[in-house]
DNA sequence: GTCTATATCAAGATAGAC
DNA sequence: GTCTATCTTGATATAGAC
């Protein structure tokens, strides 16, 4: 019986992170073994290939933008103006502390061209995105132009991540979450 | 002798759209040899490394985007609603018809944060895009604006051309330039 | 300038001991 | 569940023949 240092879930959360900074074919096996305090050999008890660990990763930080960030825009509790102030501040809050970005971004261009279980995961995220806040925006605009609206932001937000990190400046991004919310105010 | 099969600039060129499809790391030497009709190890008559190839390819494209784009921006002889329709026109040309989209935006997210010879030539490649928008945008608006304004549609341009390439959609990317365009007439 | 051949290294992955 | 050991492959890169 040997000591369990590691899960699944923390699996994951290493993958993210490398796969962000690092890009994905760069990260290694080893990386990510030593990144949770194993050696490679063993990351292979709960994965059973890189590939793996790749989609898995793309449909954890997916699951974690659906029942933390989008899943605001489905409450009722909720005035829209609170729902879109407090899907900016989320999201913020998300990729202010994300080193490298965002993951589904960054895999976009980096695999999506060669794996298309990556690509097809990536193009739901982003669905998702912009269902959301369509669905936010049609209290105030009709249906064309929330959906007009929310790919628009959702690419913006995109392109800014990509300055904010090359930049080293969170002021850019900031303004896309401030410009969204006055579009409701 | 041996009959020249390539030159430096067409394994720039092969390198460009295998990096922009394939990603940087997941691209071989021997995958860049091919596109250019030779076996891997000829290319290291023209390269002395992989890296070398990177930052020349990014030096590269950048040269293109200086001398057939952004220098409209400086031509005197247009009016500034001209420049802009040239611009949007040429810039629409080169991603419409560049099958991975665009190749320092990619590796931006990719490579950026392992090589500072590549981010820094990345940097300067968004930059000079940025001044060069800036300059027309001033015709119009304020010093400013027209920083807030370039600042935004680079990075919108990035964003769309991500989803354009995801969803396989031109039209979402070709209203960016619709929109530059409206904003100085 | 391109080829063949090869050195070197590190990657993903597997097997079996503990 | 993690380890060590190893297999296999394919990567970057070099040397020297043509």
């Amino acid at each position: 019986m040997a000591i369990q240092k590691t899960s699944r879930e923390e699996i994951l959360k290493e993958s993210a992170k490398l796969f962000k900074l690092k890009g994905y074919y760069n990260t290694t096996m080893s990386d990510i073994a030593s990144a949770c305090g194993l050696l490679k050999g063993s990351i292979y008890h709960y994965f059973k290939s890189k590939d793996d660990i790749g989609l898995e990763t793309l449909k954890y930080i997916h699951a974690y933008f659906n029942d933390n960030i989008f899943k605001i825009a489905y409450n009722k509790d909720l005035t829209p103006i609170e729902q879109i102030k407090l899907f900016v501040k989320k999201t913020d809050y998300y990729f202010l502390n994300s080193e490298g970005g965002c993951l589904l971004g960054n895999l976009a261009l980096e695999v999506s061209w060669s794996n298309l279980d990556f690509k097809n995961e990536i193009k739901e995220y982003f669905l998702n995105w912009e269902r959301a806040l369509t669905i936010i925006f049609e209290n105030k605009f009709d249906k064309t132009k929330s959906k007009e609206l929310s790919k628009e932001f959702v690419a913006l937000i995109q392109g800014e991540i990509m300055m904010m990190n090359l930049y080293n400046d969170k002021d850019r991004y900031l303004k896309v979450g401030k410009k969204i919310i006055q579009l409701l105010e």
